[in-house]
DNA sequence: AGTGACAGTTAATGGTCTTAACTACGGTTA
DNA sequence: TAACCGTAGTTAAGACCATTAACTGTCACT
């Protein structure tokens, strides 16, 4: 019942140097190069005393996942908040990812097929669906309704408030889709050669979303 | 100078098998899951043996991208000569990469910050670009010029022929972008949870390029 | 029939993650 | 103040992993 603080806090003050120096090896060389060993070394620690920390690598990467879903969540809510369009909103997630590439594909790069990621995670990741959805309201609902609109309309229990209409779900779905499809081929270097800029192509594709 | 097959033969049989196994081990739990001893395990082999047909780890991963770049350049290729619409085009991409999920991620997943692909093998994945410009050809060119299309006047010294349209690169690029947007985040497993169907979603994204 | 290239072996090095058992310290309580 | 207990950290050990070096046998060609 005592306030020991103290020890706690000592505690989160490691938790958090070690996923820094994690967050450091992971920038620099991708995630396989994440290394416990090289962790322990730079903190001037023996391998085990980790463990006191983080169940062991699977867990400390874990970690990271939600921290970097943490992070793009509050960016693009606060964007949002400060009446960001949907424009800006994608330049926004586009800084976010290039200010630490490896961190964007940590959350939408290569899946290990085994894997799932835990539920508050994935809690997470929908918060930013709902801005996107939210910040797609703003633009009415169309008047001629697709294939996949009417599709839409019988799959789409898992957006909750019924509050926004199915064309605000379908251009959130565009608008993410679009985004995720030019910035992770951009992030991978699959523009290199081709010498147009990654950023007009997004404005180009997302300028079409207006339907 | 004499006729030397069967120790050559016998050497591309192995390397092909030590392949196979790779295959195997990646599309079941990943790339980080290669392991050369379960390899030679397999095999009834010495891992050191392995050094014989592959320089390492490395270079049999290089073999195994290479190999997926060509099957995708063939597959799609193959798709557009038979007479496959861009619509169809999309499709076949689609099947391919969920035929085996892990090996689209090889080509289009997260990189790794140093590796550089070598040349043959970015040869290859302009093969791919190429056919879907060629695919793109087929419509013409826009009235309207956007602001990423002039811009890609200007941009576009990577493709060399100049019997294709701006417009068509543009198109080439919308369509690559948008169908790796989608089926990347549905092969990982990011629209589980929201029941609609991806291959709907596509259709539509792609129906909107007609521009 | 002999020779040389090559497949495959064993052995050794160094790296990784992980668990178990032990030590020592620091704060809490009697 | 003295005993105690939880916890940070250690050493030791096991099980993987990739890579290199040195050796052996075999097969194909001269």
């Amino acid at each position: 019942m005592t306030e020991q603080a103290p020890r706690e806090r000592y505690r989160e003050q490691v938790r958090g140097e070690i996923k820094q120096h994690a967050r450091n090896q992971i920038a620099e060389a991708g995630l396989p190069a994440l290394s416990l060993t090289a962790i322990a070394k730079q903190m001037s620690m023996t391998v085990p005393a980790l463990y006191r920390y983080y169940r062991g690598r699977d867990e400390l990467i874990t970690a990271l996942i939600r921290d970097a879903f943490r992070s793009l969540a509050d960016t693009v809510r606060a964007a949002a908040d400060s009446g960001a369009d949907l424009l800006a909103l994608a330049h926004v997630i586009r800084d976010w990812a290039k200010a630490d590439p490896q961190r964007y594909f940590l959350i939408y790069g290569t899946p290990v097929p085994g894997y799932h990621a835990p539920p508050d995670t994935t809690a997470i990741s929908n918060e930013v669906m709902e801005v996107l959805i939210k910040a797609n309201s703003a633009l009415g609902e169309p008047e001629s309704a697709t294939t996949f609109h009417v599709h839409l309309e019988t799959h789409r229990e898992w957006v909750d408030s019924d509050t926004v209409g199915t064309g605000a779900v379908r251009r959130a779905l565009s608008f993410w889709t679009r985004l995720h499809g030019v910035l992770s081929l951009e992030l991978a270097g699959h523009f290199t050669g081709m010498k147009f800029d990654p950023a007009l192509l997004i404005d180009d594709e997302l300028a079409e979303l207006k339907a």
